[in-house]
DNA sequence: TCAAGACTGACAACCATTGTCAAAACAGCC
DNA sequence: GGCTGTTTTGACAATGGTTGTCAGTCTTGA
């Protein structure tokens, strides 16, 4: 089994800081509806939104724009219950983790020392090194539970 | 967007213990090879296995028995790089998490009341109810290091 | 302006997963 | 053992997200 390094979120290793990328309508649109969007969104529904506006941008395109984006790390990424990935523009920069409504998908980015510790202590105990980890927290949210 | 409560590995909620299930044969094979099974596995992969050891079973029962065993918290379930579904027989009963080498798939059952409390902590501070999580922790082992 | 190379998009291909449904297997009962 | 209602199975089709293809287009830097 391959554990997948990229995709999931986890602690961000900023070696190559950020390879530089042509800007071009397609990308520029993607951004866009990305600032936009409070919630996680995926490929397909960002698609869709894209053809609405007019500004239609080709599916393919879409996949490798927020493939790129999440590569260097500027979007993050988690799965939806479906296995759909879904992709969202975060307000820290830094490494960061999600709490996240079952019911309208409000999100809140949450960090702290106290897992990122203990996380590596666990490792270290076990001798693991080049350890990374993803953590998402699941909840109702106040307005879904009222 | 909909976010997977039974896939993800969580806090398990039990509240209907553990439905009945007929056993049958291929049920008993699945259930044979996740017991040998150190790793995480894919119902791919698994059907594969029983397909070379003559004891074939459906792919399809393959996917259903994984998914009652899902269901029924008697497997662990997370996703590989694809973002396929793997599986694993776990040796703790009670809610645990994982420590999984990258390149050689070795894992090691991890729990702690600390990070629990954490995630507990931190959904409560933004009112967040009904609250379960997934982690998982990334690394190369000792062996693979070495 | 111009060439080199990156980017795009329509479409096909891929592949894990799920749906279908008639046939087979199971469990409980006689 | 047989009977019977229910569950389970499996071959196959269908779904759906994602990636591959590749000729044509756009960016960029000189
Ligand atoms: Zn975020
Ligand atoms: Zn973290
Ligand atoms: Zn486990
Ligand atoms: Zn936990």
């Amino acid at each position: 089994m391959r554990i997948d390094r990229e995709r999931a979120t986890q602690v961000t290793v900023r070696d190559q800081p950020a390879k530089e990328h042509r800007r071009t309508r397609q990308r520029a649109a993607v951004d866009e509806v990305l600032d936009e969007t409070e919630d996680f969104i995926s490929a397909q529904e960002l698609h869709a939104l894209l053809r609405t506006r007019g500004a239609g941008v080709g599916l393919a395109t879409v996949y490798r724009t927020l493939q790129t984006l999440a590569d260097d790390g500027r979007v993050d990424v988690l799965r939806s219950d479906a296995g759909e990935a879904v992709y969202r523009r975060c307000v820290r920069e830094e490494h960061h983790h999600h709490l996240v409504c079952r019911s309208c998908g409000a999100t809140v980015e949450i960090a702290g020392p106290t897992v990122e510790r203990w996380a590596k202590s666990v490792a270290d105990q076990h001798g693991y090194t080049d350890v990374s980890h993803t953590l998402e927290i699941f909840g109702t949210c106040p307005r879904c539970a009222a």
